[in-house]
DNA sequence: CCGATGCTTCGATGTGCATCGAAGCATAAG
DNA sequence: CTTATGCTTCGATGCACATCGAAGCATCGG
């Protein structure tokens, strides 16, 4: 299970279990003991449990150990469904995900707007300051419930997109701008070319 | 045991089975698995079977298990005899042991004089020339039944020291050169202060 | 509200494996 | 030679732990 984790992201209990080749009490008896180890950490997400590794001391590790074993390869779990678009941006509720979307949160993060603590997502000050530049309320937005920013562990990719009130802020500007738009009865989101480099060009994406 | 063993020293089965705080059978039984597994090296001297690590992959792969465990620090195994000139410079059979021969063995290898295979040394190139040039019949050596060169085991050091007639030689050297003199009824090799830098300098020790 | 899905807790079962005593073998020391 | 030391093999014992069935709880979808 670990090993499968190596890929770097996170997976359903039921998901590891197959992978042990376990039926799913066992798996969930280890990975209780893997979490309370602090080998993995967990995010509960509605009826599901994604586990990933804790952080990269763990990954050092699993290196390690991967060196001196006879099979060498981490284990790529394909998640996800099959439909490419589906893969590539799709709608999580009412905000951005799928390749594009996980992609927008990793440039995020690496261009000091947003911090990343796994669970949680911050906007730093120059993240507050970019945002408020594009015309957003942050006061406004903050008085509310809902959290502004948060990390949702994205279905296919396995990997944080932008949740929250400023995550739908995002999806609703490429959908008042016509970056994109939905299909029909599908969560698909269909990004036109011009529309997509309007998006990376304003959050500096690679 | 394997922690002990991080320590760098090779050290014996009872002693690991006394690190471990279990009989000797049983630590015997776990050494033997370690060897097969390639984690562990095992050097027979006389009635001895010393340990040690396999090789750096190996430390690297513990190092990363530590990290992730509580107690942090490698342990240090106390060995040899604790009179300090014993550990310092001492006769093993007819060759130079302790610190001082390990620090030998050490700057011939880092020299490159010595290639060290862990249970084997051999004279590269130039280090024949530089015994050559000290005036060793190298061809004469090479003809008896003994080896030329052996990585002996060091007592107390628990590192290797330069064994084989060509040890015999060094130690030849130093004694006929009165860079140091043996104590009576002792193994106790005293060095004096000229003759230790002469024997440093001759062989380019740090 | 109901069935389906994902996960956990509880309890029982079996086996793998560490552990050690006793005996055996090899080497060293006297 | 005999005795002591270091290590291994054999065999018996017992515990720890993985495993899974069954039942329970939470969440999702209709």
């Amino acid at each position: 299970m670990l090993l499968a984790l190596m890929g770097g992201k996170a997976l359903t209990a039921t998901e590891l279990s197959l992978e042990a080749g376990t039926t799913a009490q066992t798996a969930s008896s280890h990975l209780a003991k893997l979490v309370s180890g602090d080998l993995l950490l967990v995010r509960k997400q509605g009826r599901h449990k994604y586990f990933q590794l804790h952080n990269y001391e763990v990954a050092q590790m699993l290196e390690g150990l991967l060196n001196m074993s006879a099979n060498k390869k981490p284990i790529e779990v394909p998640t996800g469904p099959k439909d490419p678009s589906l893969r590539n941006a799709r709608v999580c509720y009412d905000h951005l995900a799928g390749k594009i979307g996980v992609d927008l949160y990793s440039s995020l993060v690496s261009n000091n707007y947003l911090y990343d603590n796994k669970d949680t997502a911050l906007l730093t000050d120059s993240g507050k300051q970019l945002f408020s530049a594009f015309g957003v309320n942050l006061q406004e937005l903050e008085q509310k419930k809902r959290p502004l920013c948060k990390a949702c562990l994205d279905w296919s990719e396995r990997k944080s997109h932008l949740g929250g009130s400023l995550g739908k802020w995002v999806l609703d500007e490429i959908l008042s701008n016509k970056w994109a738009e939905r299909e029909p009865d599908s969560r698909v989101l269909r990004f036109c070319d011009t529309g997509l480099n309007q998006l990376k060009s304003k959050y500096k994406m690679a």
